[in-house]
DNA sequence: TAGTGGTCTAGACCACCGG
DNA sequence: CGGTGGTCTAGACCACTAT
């Protein structure tokens, strides 16, 4: 620093990228609370408004976890799970890596097929809608929406618990083997509901799937809608065909 | 309004759906300008800065695009693009369905290999850097670097045009078919370039794909990063096997 | 109850755009 | 040049968390 050279762009950038630099160097550890913002504005020499513009960009980068009440926190880890897209299970892919993966079933009710979202591939007009949060090593990392035929799956609500997979339960529950059936990605902002319910502030990039499943013969079985932090996920999608395996 | 009714939630939060709502009902058509901001927080009997933070959210959902010296404009098209994440080439897709499509070279190098992101798939140790944006319809799209064997293809710089594909490049002046190797999707907040880049709010969510493409017999060809504004994109991954293909 | 972040205001000045 | 959004300040009060 006081290099002479040019500083440049606005104050509020400045303080993001002199923070981000600070927990890059290891200056914060993971985990700890950064000075409340009144202490950085006294520190930078700025008003409390221009630090927390530099702290929302960090929130929405993923580099600290902003909580009312408490403080700004250094993200815990850094880390991005990469889940292969062309898999059924995400669950049984996390549980490989012995990381510690629970649903919990926040809602679940009755529709009609036209609440599914395009492209609709499921044949039954009634359906069981499932809308769970997945954690993996305690932390919100994606909200779920299943569809799937309510009249034969009418009995998965009752005996669903956090340690529930579907591909699972419909395996050993019912004998029927799960297939993917076709992927969409996108990506949105975290609306208030993403953000209450993943822990995050609003606006943070959400990568979106949604997808459909089949069953051994082809059957359209579920379809799903998945919304999880950008930060923390990347699908890795497998095209050549590997001739070890 | 005036329903009597809760209305809840911070101010900004309601300036921002009642904006939406307006937007949605019609009330302000694609492209039309929004009354400025000062008008706006008269209007609905705020402060400026409130109003801001309602633009600002919208702007990330993509519902509006904010010029700065020239105001608040609805999104033209609330349009996502759907592309194949299976194929080779997106620039053929997108013309396919009757769209111009333009890559302009803004910068190119030779770099080590070391400059790639991971996975490497690359064997060369000298490699050129192709640094474009993709324009889709005459608006921004997209911001992508591709990287190839510096050698086999020095002459590449030279001969680009907005109009060029890569992928039609390759195979008309080197007699090179491409084909698709592995890609990998996250979401990320747009950086500074990013904003500058595609004409976009700061913050805003990216569909991020890298990937590589090798050539007929499998052999590495060229690793792409791109990163796609999220509201305008939608990647499609075709799983089951096509029996009619 | 004390400490923290979340929201809002009033006012000022700067940077960019177009005629 | 006038009009627009972008940044910054000083101060106030509210909502949430922990003790």
């Amino acid at each position: 620093m006081s290099t002479g050279g040019e500083v440049g762009g606005p104050r509020w950038h400045q303080v993001m990228t002199e923070l981000a630099g600070q927990i890059g160097a290891g200056g914060f550890r993971p985990g700890e609370r950064l000075p409340v913002e009144a202490e950085l504005a006294a520190r930078f020499g700025v008003n409390r408004l221009t630090v927390r513009q530099a702290l929302a960009e960090l929130a929405r980068a993923g580099a600290i976890r902003t909580v009312h009440g408490r403080g700004s926190f250094v993200a815990e880890r850094p880390y991005r799970f990469r889940v292969r897209a062309t898999a059924p299970s995400i669950v049984a892919q996390m549980r490989e890596g012995a990381h510690t993966v629970t649903q919990e079933l926040v809602a679940h009710a009755v529709v009609e097929r036209s609440d599914l979202p395009e492209p609709v591939t499921l044949p039954d007009a009634r359906l069981l809608r499932l809308d769970t949060v997945m954690a993996v090593d305690g932390e919100p990392w994606s909200r779920d929406t299943t569809w799937l035929s309510a009249e034969r799956f009418a009995g998965v609500p009752s005996v669903w618990t956090p340690q529930t997979s579907l591909t699972g339960l419909l395996a050993g529950a019912y004998g029927i083997t799960t297939r993917r059936s076709w992927r969409r990605h996108s990506a949105e902002p975290a609306s208030a509901a993403d953000a209450a319910a993943l822990g995050i502030a609003l606006g943070t990039p959400l990568l979106v799937l949604t997808g459909a499943n089949s069953d051994g013969d082809g059957e359209p079985l579920t379809q799903t809608h998945r919304r999880t932090r950008g930060d923390r996920i990347e699908y890795e999608i497998d095209l050549d065909p590997d001739p070890d395996v």
